[in-house]
DNA sequence: TCCATGATAGGAACACGTTCCAGTTCGTCC
DNA sequence: GGACGAACTGGAACGTGTTCCTATCATGGA
């Protein structure tokens, strides 16, 4: 529990301390859309949001730590866009893939910030993993949720195919922002894993 | 002078160049088995390897290309060693299992050298492709080696398959370096996955 | 033998993540 | 209002990946 952000979103001490918080999260997304991981100078954020490099460090201790926390806060917000909408679809695989290619479609339309997102995502050591477990959460029960609509706990089954199938989300994902693979291929290679595995 | 070069005469010129490439591959094996993605400090492995920082970044145009290379020469010394020797088990799975779980074991027994190269491999960008495909190429044909043994062209299906166990198997290792799993996690992802790809 | 050419050594210099510090401002309690 | 501690600012400084430059060395051709 070092590496606390210390401060929980909901009950920050003060006005400006949110606001602060809230201007760097700003910053970071911005620079990150514009240029991608490496647009995102910790003096760069810093300057845009108009605190000192000093701040920026004792709101979140390492370019690692803030790109995941900018991450949260953007999944946490297209989810939440989501989460009271049906997903289409007639069949376990078919809703799965919907979902899937809805938000990878999201991600392809701001490939530089997926791309700062994702680098950082698969950089990022134990001491983030209070803020990737958020994350990890939020997209395995966006696909337990695709699989069986309405029902409130999934099995421990259901949970198994969401991780594997989140897996090779990641995967495709990180071959997509390398530059290895096209939108097309990690398309394919989704679709084609969740018919494997969810075959109906 | 010394007598160490055993290789004839007329080659001497890309004797010492293969020398060159094959020390600074050592120096890093030898620095990431040691102390993991940040213990490969260039100027370590330049000293280690007995060579000029500029000389290293001729054969290895940075950090990841460094690091992938000797992943890639790495993983192809154990492929090779596995490649004549029959893989246990009765059916794909349980052989795909006892596949990966040999990997998996030889990995975990280095772990550092083992975060290393999976840091580098996640961080690589479009210009390490070629090195990364090397890499790609191996693990496929491990994978569909193992579930039809003998067989000399698998099948696209078969591609499909050892594709989509190779990401959760990357997914799982990354989840493991970064600190985020534990190694007896890690197998029990992989065998699940296996098992829900190939049901027999 | 001598020269042209490319590879290497040695090291300075730069960029960016990170740390640290001295001085200032802000919020709280008396 | 005054005192005190926490938060903030501005900026220096350090480590490491990367680039660049000059001098030296090795090799192959004239």
């Amino acid at each position: 529990m070092s590496a606390t952000n210390s401060l929980s979103v909901e009950d920050l001490g003060s006005a400006a301390q949110r606001d602060r918080r809230k201007r760097i999260l700003d910053a970071t997304i911005d620079l990150a859309s514009k240029g991608g991981f490496d647009a995102v100078q910790m003096r760069a954020v810093a300057d845009q949001a108009e605190v000192a490099l000093g701040t920026l460090y004792r709101y979140f201790p390492s370019k690692i730590h803030l790109l995941v926390s900018a991450l949260g806060r953007e999944f946490e917000r297209t989810a939440a866009a989501r989460r009271d909408v049906d997903i289409p679809g007639d069949t376990a695989s078919e809703r799965v893939i919907n979902v899937l290619k809805g938000t990878t479609r999201g991600l392809q339309s701001s490939p530089h910030l997926t791309e700062a997102l994702t680098r950082a995502f698969m950089f990022a050591d134990a001491s983030v993993q209070a803020e990737i477990h958020q994350v990890g959460m939020l997209l395995s029960s966006m696909l337990t949720r695709a699989m069986h609509p309405g029902q409130l706990e999934p099995s421990e089954d259901d949970v198994a195919i969401a991780r594997v199938i989140g897996d090779v989300w990641l995967s495709a994902l990180v071959g997509w922002v390398t530059g290895r693979m096209t939108a097309a291929e990690t398309g394919a290679q989704i679709e084609r894993a969740v018919h494997l595995i969810l075959r109906d």
